[in-house]
RNA sequence: GGCCCGUUGGUCAAGAGGUUAAGACAUCACCCUUUCACGGUGGUAUCGUGGGUUCGAUUCCCGCACGGGUCACCA
């Protein structure tokens, strides 16, 4: 067979090889620096797993003062959606992830381009070169044909794929290729395997350690038929030519590292360093799977924006998932820049780790209680420009007024913080009373009658110069002469005499105002609503 | 099913051949309290299973079970 003919035959237009090595030098960089990358698909939105495996190689790239680029693997025309290289550059820039080169960054860059799509001269060439060097062949299997070599292999319990005895169009004779080719037939290019699956090789992943690889012997397709490479053969290409040096990515491409092995050593290229990290779990039923984006759109990156998570905050949290020991660091230096963290490759987890939505809560409160009321109201109001509704969006016209509001949600002024707010949504909707009259409450726990009594002797006694002491002796005043305990002490120690304590009278006091249950003190609230509005509340409440 | 990876409390997990088996979230109790929170103290709760190796194994080895991933002209 004249290997050299044929891949003239196949490839007519593709260049030859010689100055690839020359056009795309090895990196100048200090030693140790790593090269790590991101290569989404264009295949629509981005989620929380793409944050995970983004921020650990963010982190590898720049802690090294090495480089991260961005690379679209959209070699998959009929998936493509548009505007996704934007949504995904979006998404990650609002969790701080910044690119060093790569798609809508860096253009002219040495490396570039970005896009797989616009590589196409470099994997023809080396494609060609395998074919003719014999390493790699067409293949003119229609879709059923292969589909029914799928099933026959099924039912006899045999390996199912292109290979060995299987894999017949790599016995085509010389005469039989051409014809086809002279028919018209489409074919694909696959590479022609020497792996032997009996032989194992002893691995060294940077994250889950000394690990069993099986050999290869699947004929992969390498080129499809619309001339365009598969996933497997621009990995290879792309990271050897742009200078990867360590590529962080899901676990679930362990299975293929086979075939991206016996490929690198087919192409004579140097083997970057890989660490497949675990996946992040969901919870589904009684099992748990990994997070995925067809079936959990609520995990996508866009959600945690709709819901205002503050995106340190989800940062954190991937970051304490990502490296075990970052969590006792933050403990202890909860001022610092994330940036100083020490990540380190080896200390990731090596089993899947399950979305836990109450840790990121507690984080997020933790975050938010760490702004100052001018920074909360920055960000409030960005997300409610967004996503708010019109009545929330008019809570910002008076900004001296909001900002009083948020002091005192959050506690600013005291030596403790509240750590009421978790999320941007749930923070406006928790200061909506001070806005708007709040709806008849089901909060209460006390009977109709009982609150009745309670706010009407309340608004009696009630001024609005009280100060705070005087105010809670009145509400304790109140409680006690409607048969409440007006001291917790005394309540404690014999509850049978009382209907109850200070904190039930104040409760209803509260629930009349606020709507709510839980507000930060409610003298002060009634202050920053005014006589008049805190008057008419009550009042409407005993109407109630 | 083949191949690969994994298995410490409800969750995330540290850990090491001999420990009272860290810590965080959640949960419960109590304390503080001028109400709501914050905070503080303490409690409940973990080494999948069977064999080895060893004076001793949760830690090392083997089997099993269970969970996960993957087997495309998708990435």
């Amino acid at each position: 067979m004249n290997y050299k003919k044929l891949a003239e035959k196949l490839l007519p237009d593709a260049p030859s090889i010689s100055g690839f090595e020359e056009k795309y030098p090895p990196r100048n960089l200090a030693k140790g620096a790593e090269v790590t990358r991101l290569a989404p698909s264009p295949t629509g939105f981005i989620h929380l797993g793409n944050l995970f495996v983004a921020i650990a190689n963010e982190r590898i790239a720049h802690q090294s003062d090495g480089v991260l680029f961005l690379r679209i693997e959209d070699t998959d025309l009929k998936r493509k959606v548009e505007g996704a290289v934007e949504s995904v550059k979006n998404s990650l820039r609002y969790f701080g992830i910044k690119f060093d080169e790569g798609a809508e960054i860096d253009g002219n860059n040495t490396y570039a381009p970005w896009y797989q799509r616009q590589r196409a001269d470099i994997y023809r060439a080396y494609v060609k070169d395998l074919i003719a060097r014999g390493r790699a062949y067409p293949c003119f299997c229609t879709e059923d044909e292969l589909c029914a070599l799928r099933e026959q292999q099924t039912t006899e319990k045999k390996i199912t794929g292109y290979y060995g005895g299987y894999a017949k169009c790599r016995n085509l004779s010389e005469e039989e290729i051409y014809r086809n080719i002279e028919a018209g037939k489409p074919y694909v290019i696959r590479l022609k395997s020497m792996g032997n699956p009996e032989h194992k090789i002893k691995f060294h992943d940077e994250i889950k350690g000394d690990i069993t690889v099986t050999e290869n012997d699947q004929d992969v397709v390498i080129l499809k038929s619309d001339g365009i490479p598969t996933y497997h053969f621009a990995h290879a290409i792309d990271d050897h030519f742009m200078r990867t040096t360590l590529v962080i990515r899901g676990e679930e491409w362990l299975a293929s590292l086979p075939i991206h092995l016996e490929l690198f050593s087919v192409l004579d290229f140097e083997l970057p360093r890989y660490g497949h990290n675990c996946s992040l779990m969901k919870q589904d039923g009684e099992t748990r799977r990994k997070l995925s984006k067809r079936k959990d759109p609520e995990l996508s990156l866009d959600f945690y924006r709709k819901e205002g998570y503050y995106s340190r905050a989800v940062k954190v949290y991937m970051l304490t998932l990502l490296n075990s020991n970052f969590e006792e660091w933050y403990l202890k230096n909860p001022e610092k820049p994330l940036e100083e963290f020490k990540f380190s490759v080896n200390k990731m987890g090596k089993s899947g780790a399950l979305f836990d939505l109450d840790k990121l809560n507690d984080i997020a409160k933790n975050e938010l209680a760490k702004l100052s009321a001018e920074e909360m109201l920055a960000f409030l109001e960005e997300w409610t420009n967004e996503y708010g509704t019109d009545a929330q969006k008019t809570y910002f016209t008076n900004k001296e007024y909001l900002l009083n509001v948020l002091n005192l949600s959050m506690g600013t002024t005291s030596k403790k913080r509240r750590k009421d707010f978790t999320t941007a949504k749930q923070a406006v909707e928790l200061i909506s009373y001070f806005f708007e009259t709040p709806q008849r409450s089901d909060e209460y726990r006390t009977d109709a009658e009982t609150r009745k009594q309670i706010l009407s002797a309340f608004l009696v006694s009630y001024r609005f110069e009280d100060d705070a002491q005087t105010w809670f002796a009145k509400v304790k005043e109140t409680a006690g002469a409607l048969g409440f305990a007006a001291e917790m002490k005394d309540y404690k120690q014999n509850p049978e005499h009382y209907k109850g304590n200070v904190a039930d009278v104040a409760e209803v006091l509260r629930i009349a105002v606020t709507g709510k249950a839980n507000t930060p003190d409610l003298w002060s609230i009634m202050q920053i609503l005014g006589d008049t509005e805190t008057r008419k509340r009550i009042e409407r409440a005993i109407k109630e």
